[in-house]
RNA sequence: GGAGAGUUGGCCGAGUGGUCGAAGGCGCAUGACUGGAAAUCAUGUGAGCGAGCAAUCGCUCCGAGGGUUCGAAUCCCUCAUUCUCCGCCA
């Protein structure tokens, strides 16, 4: 949610910020709403003083023996009016609240206009493994392997599922064991969190309403609309711990992370392009998250993109940094970074980490506030959010980045510890 | 799944229809006292919304939402949640 009174001082700011985000707003209609909202509450106020007023004054006049019929008689039509009012201004306020919530934040000064067309590749680790024969794809690759089962996945869950087997499933736990050490080394706090989560959590991270149709719902009535879902990403849990909470300006700045598998419907989106672990319904990953005071935000957000890098260039994997244009960081965030790794047979670079400055977006949505130190004063905290990593895009990237002539992979030094020693996988005969 | 008891300000806790945004205590802040601190005393100490340049004033909020009433923290209904006991279970 972005801050109402920016709308109403300066409709004509706000609109030329979300334009260059791609969104078009026209706020005729809510700044008559807005006008006609505080007047209603302005006289209804009036009336509820009054009210107020005399009632005060009832106790009194039944102790004198005074008979109070009549003004009973006008206190009920008060009433009655006052329902009235307040009635339109809840609906107004839905109304209100319904427009506000639709419009993405605004993009920070230094965002370029445009959509993905408009991202920009600030740097680049390693390059382009040249291979003196043809590499594989990385689904021919785990398979020969025997690190991953496709089908039976499949069997099981349905299209989009997989299942790590053997020393595939000792790889991604090695993986995702490299990213938490290396997390806490920096001095994050690991969490645990539910996988399953109630509707408001996805609208404090700005997910829902529009997205919510993206994630699996959970009802045990047809009839009635969703009460939980299952978490898309870890983000969606971790933006919500301080939901509706004032901290103190200097407990800040909170560093948390988890590991959850996300699960998402990712409906329409198969291309053969993307076969493989590209994109499935289901997929590993651990989410860190950063409650800032608003000054600091700028920041934490390059500390959280460096971490990110940092992961990629451990396991010695070519990769790029995209600055993201601003229609193409999503609707909660005011800047992204995009790490992205180099795919061989995709011949492209795919995501494996976003990491983004959400400003006081996310905060307005869950009431997060700090009270700062001097003042006293509330303000609204800055939440950011990185994946470190997500593993379904750094495995594939390891296969083919990795591959070797004879068919073997080499695993990276960092994750030999975890599993034995062991420094290459061999092709199953 | 069944039964019972709770949910009040930063915390503890009183309050069962009327002047209660809410006693009392703790904590915190400021001041006095002190060489300094402790103790003590005094004063202050929630959030949201609306009006106002401001000082300030008004409205709303006692788990959430609805209802009864001239009037609800207090009565009724629904839901959430915590605790205790019983049952079931990985």
């Amino acid at each position: 949610m972005i801050d109402i009174n920016l709308i109403r001082n300066n409709p004509e700011m706000v609109k030329e910020k979300l334009a260059r985000k791609e969104f078009e707003v026209d706020f005729t209609t809510f700044l008559i709403q807005d006008k006609r909202r505080r007047e209603l509450i302005f006289t209804t106020e009036q009336l509820k003083a009054e009210k107020n007023k005399v009632s005060a004054q009832i106790p009194q006049m039944k102790k004198e023996g005074n008979d109070c019929t009549l003004l009973f008689a006008k206190m009920k039509q008060d009433s009655e009016l006052i329902n009235d009012n307040d009635d339109k201004i809840s609906l107004l306020d839905k109304e209100i609240d319904d427009f506000l919530e639709s419009l993405p934040n605004l993009p920070a000064d230094d965002v370029v206009a445009g959509g993905k067309e408009n991202n920009a590749v600030i740097r680049t680790f390693g390059s382009k493994p040249q291979f003196a024969f043809e590499p594989k794809h990385h689904v021919d690759i785990v398979e020969s392997l025997g690190i991953i089962d496709y089908t039976r996945g499949v069997k099981l869950g349905g299209n989009g599922f997989w299942i790590y087997k053997n020393l595939g499933a000792r790889l991604e736990w090695a993986i995702l064991n490299y990213f938490i050490e290396e997390h806490l080394k920096d001095g994050y706090e690991m969490l645990m969190v539910p996988h399953i989560l109630n509707y408001q959590c996805g609208y404090t991270a700005g997910q829902f309403p529009k997205f919510k149709d993206d994630v699996f719902q959970l009802k045990n009535d047809e009839n009635v609309e969703f009460t939980h879902f299952i978490l898309p990403t870890a983000e969606t849990a971790l933006v919500n711990l301080h939901r509706d909470e004032i901290i103190e300006e200097n407990r800040l700045p909170f560093k948390y992370f988890a590991y959850t598998p996300c699960y998402r419907k990712e409906a329409g989106s198969y291309r053969a392009e993307e076969r493989g672990m590209i994109r499935g319904h289901q997929f590993n990953k651990v989410e860190m998250v950063q409650y800032t005071t608003p000054e600091t935000s700028e920041a934490a957000l390059e500390e959280l993109v460096n971490k990110a890098e940092r992961l990629v260039q451990g396991l010695g994997l070519h990769h790029r940094v995209s600055k993201l244009a601003a229609g193409d960081c999503s609707a909660s965030m005011i800047k992204t970074y995009d790490i992205e790794v180099w795919i061989p047979s995709m011949n492209d670079y795919k995501e494996v980490s976003s990491a983004s400055n959400a400003g006081d977006y996310q905060s307005r949505r869950g009431n997060m506030k700090l009270r700062r130190k001097d003042s006293y004063k509330l303000e609204l905290m800055h939440t950011l959010n990185a994946s470190g990593l997500a593993t379904s895009r750094i495995m594939p990237a390891i296969m083919e980045q990795h591959q070797q002539e004879d068919g073997s992979v080499i695993i990276p030094e960092v994750l030999r510890k975890w599993l034995g020693g062991l420094e290459r996988l061999i092709p199953q005969k």
